[in-house]
DNA sequence: CAATCTCTTGAATGATCGTTCAAATCTTGC
DNA sequence: GCAAGATTTGAACGATCATTCAAGAGATTG
């Protein structure tokens, strides 16, 4: 199997979905993009569907390579983790002047009546995000209250990430992105605190 | 101007934007639900565009009765009143399976470049539903601490109705969305704790 | 070298899309 | 009751869409 065919089709459909989404891409798009012709494309993929099914397990097994890895390099802290991955998603935002949002979190909200299989791997990849948080919280410790539901926390954290995300791209204001991250700060420096004093 | 097809067209647009999207809701779904013929939608609209501003148009203009005024009936506590509108949203998923979620945030994540028209009255709606939360936590007085940036605190429940929606309705899971309403609770609990031990 | 399998080429297909428009019908003002 | 405008009808158009397929090129194997 020629696989590097394949993959140059799986990488230009990840830009152009993250980009534009999923129906505004067009397989024309991905063809001249990616210089491959439609019956390669059509070779390595039953339908349209199937080139999303790749793209999200693209993102489900890169998720430790091209996130969080890239996120946490250099932040040892598991709270500043934490932050520091929200602040990647700042960044995309400020350098693709509002283009790149969270390519999962657009394409959920996008597909209406999904495909069974593209409706799982869109939950995959936020459990594994939630999870990648959820570890950060239990690195944490003791500096959270002993009796914090650290899943629903993780939860709560992608909430914020995805809802700060859009409003921001809305309104092409990365001040309403800062300020929901702002009060995410306060409610875990709120928990932090209960957990020293009832030390 | 005879208004009754025009009304006719966008409350179908309503339904049909609101339960599959822009893209996937073709003019000719609007034309049979409607029972309008093309040539009609086409005198009173100048393109598909320019119904889906009408359609945002009719979501601002009618916030206030169509969402706070069900949501706030017979709820006079403030802070309650925020649970009861995102109780709302939690009914509506729960009651058509997890079809309807926030009409304004399907959109806004779908549409990745949209017309400066459409953008703006996105960013006009989420403005108004804030400014009804914002409402309410001016209300709730001195409850919460008095330092408390009420807008940013109305623009961050925004943020988890719509990251609780996402998620819930991606795994199909109403817990999801319960789990982030009660982390919620407990953040204005202990703004509303700070503030008494402050008196 | 021959045979078989894998992959590529690119024109063609049918379906659906948003949109147009001329003719017909209804409404309004004088 | 007539003229002018507003609205409706519905067939038709060109563009674009996802997809197909026959033909050929390239790689692999016996």
């Amino acid at each position: 199997m020629n696989t590097a065919t394949r993959e140059k089709i799986v990488q230009t459909a990840v830009e152009l979905f993250w980009a534009k989404g999923y129906q505004s891409t067009s397989i024309s798009d991905i063809l001249s993009r990616s210089q491959v012709h439609s019956g390669s494309l059509y070779h390595f993929f039953p339908g349209k569907q199937d080139v999303l099914v790749a793209v999200l397990e693209w993102f489900r097994d890169g998720i430790e390579e091209n996130l969080f890895a890239h996120a946490w390099a250099g932040v040892d802290d598991p709270i500043e983790r934490i932050f520091s991955l929200l602040n990647g998603y700042r960044m995309h935002l400020v350098s693709s002047d509002f283009m790149y949002g969270c390519p999962i979190g657009s394409l959920a909200l996008e597909l209406h009546e999904p495909d069974p299989r593209v409706r799982e791997l869109l939950a995959v990849n936020f459990s594994n995000w939630v999870s990648g948080v959820e570890k950060c919280l239990d690195d944490a410790g003791d500096r959270l209250p002993s009796g914090t539901d650290r899943r629903a926390l993780a939860e709560f954290i992608l909430t914020i990430m995805e809802g700060a995300i859009m409003q921001a791209r809305t309104s092409r204001d990365i001040t309403l992105f800062d300020r929901n991250v702002e009060v995410l700060r306060g409610h875990l420096d709120n928990l932090m605190t209960i957990a020293r004093e009832k030390a």
